[in-house]
DNA sequence: AGTCTGATGTCACCTGATGACATCACTGGG
DNA sequence: CCCAGTGATGTCATCAGGTGACATCAGACT
């Protein structure tokens, strides 16, 4: 199958991420990134459905991680209980090198089109769970409001992880369970 | 000030809604939209910043009249139900007219460049209230959680009254207060 | 009447994105 | 060892979104 110089998809990924610290978003062009990764603009398109898609080709796999974790949760426990071990799964993957989610961050944060992708994966994730709890019976609506939450205050926790100094709250999932204790106190008030 | 057919903005908006109905977002040119409004296309970006904003331009008044009700709540009340108030007059704007809640939501729900940014609009509120929350002295972890949480279930809320038949759920604000109901349950659960 | 102001038209141009078709390297069969 | 097939890539053409620069025209103000 392959040809040329073989791991397209990678390369690319890189070099726009690398143009994106450099330069910004908007001002990185796409026959920038193709050329530094040795292609042709309409190859990038090939691998990526469109420009900002570079930076969020991993929700995927992550989504399907979180899926599987919420299918292993033994039945009859608490909606909450549910998404919170699903998002447990996500935070390890996510958590795993706060340097590179941090730079990575700061592009994103950086440009309105790319903050707009974001939410759009956070949501479909968000969807995903719902969709999984209903199919194992919870009720629609609790489903959808245990998802949304749920994912809400996994951004919340992530973003005061990723803000958080290097020393301070080192392990994500500990800030996203404090968090949610946060939740639970709140809603309780 | 004006000349020409005074009213611009507003004929590009029902041009907009109208043709996004009839052949969908992505169909529908922004010469097309500005032609049946009488002007150009270039007058159309003058308008709007682009082609999605068109659908939401409301937001910005929106989001200031839930600050404003943010604002006028007594001190001392929790988060969340600072929180609900805000969005309780939200969901006072947004509920009046279903029927053309409904026509815009099914354009909206149809493409997701559309949806993207409905998200975004959404979480600007989200920060504006949590901002809020935070100026009355409110912690900031707390703040972003209620105002996160709040209008996730604000969300849920509004896409159930929209699905809703037309005589159950008639009025907006009560589906969001059995939702909100809902997340204490399960939070307390 | 003269001038100023603001919204619009006109023109030129860039960039993101996509379709159609050619091309090249590698694969597997003969 | 050659050859047809396959898939990723290059090349070319084209469209739509979006923006800057400048001209223009109607009404407001003096």
């Amino acid at each position: 199958m392959g040809r040329w110089e073989p791991g397209a998809g990678g390369r690319l990924r890189e070099a726009a991420l690398a143009l994106f610290v450099e330069r910004g978003f908007e001002q990185t062009m796409v026959a920038d990134i193709a050329a530094r990764a040795g292609v042709t603009a309409r190859t990038f398109f090939r691998h990526y459905a469109d420009k900002r898609e570079v930076l969020f080709d991993g929700a995927a796999e992550l989504q399907e991680r979180a899926l599987a974790a919420l299918a292993a949760v033994p039945p009859g426990t608490g909606a909450l209980d549910a998404v919170a071990a699903a998002l447990d799964v996500v935070a390890e993957l996510l958590g795993d090198d706060r340097e590179f989610a941090r730079r990575r961050q700061a592009v994103i944060m950086a440009d309105t089109e790319l903050r707009e992708r974001e939410l759009a994966k956070f949501a479909a994730l968000s969807a995903a769970l719902a969709d999984a709890l209903r199919q194992r019976g919870t009720d629609a609506l609790e489903a959808d409001i245990a998802a949304e939450t749920g994912v809400a205050v996994h951004r919340v926790a992530y973003e005061r992880w990723l803000a958080a100094g290097d020393g301070a709250d080192a392990d994500l999932r500990d800030v996203i369970h404090t968090a949610l204790a946060r939740l639970r106190a709140l809603t309780a008030a």
